[in-house]
DNA sequence: CTGAAAGCGCTAACAC
DNA sequence: GTGTTAGCGCTTTCAG
């Protein structure tokens, strides 16, 4: 009876019930969700693989994928990937001991096919984010990098700006690739051809390394005129070269950044590709959603939209 | 007999063990952490309440515990309180009903006493940071803002400057009123009264509310000499505001930040004190399992060392 | 050394 | 309308 209460079905005197429910208050009664999951097979949690961070746009997504869930009244259970140790396989069997809803997975990790063998025995639905798992047949959530890029570069190219450098991660994984080729785009694009030496690929998003970089730029014989950095965190490493040079943004150098996570903050404060955060939570929950009701459709890959924050350091070259 | 090789306890003889084994392996068994949740009584989970993100600093501290409790074989649990709404006690309510064998409790969340009476009940151990909640008798990490503001401020009182300006968020919070403090106790030690009119006090961290402030100061008919930001994006306000005005950091203005969370970043890189997070998750680890063994023993509070990173932002006024 | 069984708290189906 | 009960998967104790 107490049952029925509770989950407000079948009938209950009124009488019954608001005795039912001055118990539950008084005695501070709160219900055990491990029985009920064993009950169910639902436990109201989502998982959340990252990799241990380096940018703080990974949070960004976290938080909205946090946020989302909670309110279809699921908990978000998170862990982390080592970013070179591997041992993703110990953290999904936990997820799978949890008994975890829905499974994200944010960015690069390494998830083995043997992984989503297990996931898929277990029948937990997986949405990847940011890098898609094709082959498996994993639901995702795609940044369209390379568009994104190329739009930007495009901008410089359409103020005037023909020397334009790029600082950007070496190609390690597909995303590091699209923003590559739509930097090379971009300038085919305008009908240019790209400079080899304009090209700066760096092992990783550090701050040091886009200073550095930027450096050895800025001591070419003929400076670029404009500078895409392919991630917010290596645009402040340019804005530091700059600086201490005492070279005027965007006066004497235009530049852009990438993630806008950071470039609000900046001296000056520059322009910025962002992903549109909004709805990708939703976005998230409806995949798992549809993929737990539908466990045999074809894997659906949504876009993530990206913007462009405007900021005014893309200034025309005359 | 499973469960006996399993848990590696009683004896089985090694054919049996070996049969178990394989059958393990090749079937993909995954143990129900529910059940044994129901079983033990122990989820094997830590709570984390976080405020909804301002701050990029309670990221690194999540994270931090995060990975402490991973080690010692706990997976995190991570709820969002609303920065506005208040709605604690629901997400409480969760964490009781999940189990969790540990509840950390980061930044300024309102807590209510009945929450930490049901949360008692439950036997639930709580461990706060940041904010200690010590009317509750709850263990807490703290850290010792007055003291990290007064020690950087004194530097800038030590190279000589006396025009030292603070920008601020306004006290609500005991700690910003520490911060505020901190920087009163600085001039006092150096013989110093504090001339309000350098004294900002913003309503918030955002990196706009830093840039009209100093936006203020430096239009003040004296300028100060030293600029001191309760907060990294508070001061990568003020480098926007020199940067605009051509003002060149550190040599016509000196200036130090707070978290040592964007400063690296900034242009130039500044001063900034920053909490020594290494052995904060093994502290609240810590914590837990001590308030767990012994309930009644007296609340334990203690302290986040600070560092103070030099960069070079701070130089002698002659 | 190994099998059997009770019971954790909840839910849903079934009896009254 | 309301009480009763089986059983989710695991652990642990007790028999064999």
């Amino acid at each position: 009876t107490v049952g029925r209460v509770i989950h407000n079905n079948g009938y209950v005197s009124k009488e019954v019930r608001e005795r039912i429910e001055t118990a539950i208050a008084t005695l501070g009664y709160v219900p055990n969700q491990s029985a009920r999951t064993l009950k169910n097979n639902r436990s109201g949690m989502i998982g959340c693989l990252v990799v241990e961070n380096s940018n703080g746009l990974y949070y960004n997504i976290t938080d909205a994928i946090i946020r989302a869930a909670r309110e279809k009244g699921y908990a978000c259970i998170t862990m982390e990937s080592q970013k070179r140790a591997g041992g993703e396989a110990e953290l999904i069997q936990s997820m799978i001991g949890i008994h975890v809803d829905g499974l994200v997975i944010v960015s690069n990790t390494r998830i083995t096919s043997e992984q989503f063998e297990l996931l898929r025995k277990f029948e937990t639905p997986v949405v990847a984010i940011e890098r898609g798992y094709l082959e498996q047949g994993v639901d995702s959530l795609l940044v369209r990098d390379f568009d994104a890029v190329r739009d930007a570069v495009g901008r410089m190219a359409m103020r005037g700006h023909r020397k334009i450098a790029l600082i950007a991660k070496a190609p390690e994984h597909e995303v590091e690739r699209q923003r590559l080729e739509g930097y090379r785009q971009a300038l085919a694009d305008a009908g240019m051809e790209a400079d080899e030496a304009l090209i700066r690929l760096v092992p990783d998003y550090a701050v040091s390394y886009g200073r550095e970089a930027a450096e050895e730029l800025l001591a070419l014989p003929v400076r670029p005129t404009a500078v895409m950095a392919a991630a917010d965190t290596l645009a402040a490493g340019v804005l530091q070269a700059a600086y201490a040079r005492g070279l005027r943004i965007p006066k004497e150098m235009s530049i852009a950044g990438y993630d806008d996570v950071l470039s609000q903050s900046l001296s000056p404060a520059i322009d910025s590709v962002g992903l549109v955060l909004e709805g990708i939570g939703d976005a998230v929950m409806e995949l798992l959603e549809q993929r737990r009701e539908a466990p045999d459709r074809p894997a659906e890959h949504r876009d993530i939209r990206t913007y462009y924050a405007e900021r005014g350091t893309v200034i025309p070259l005359w």
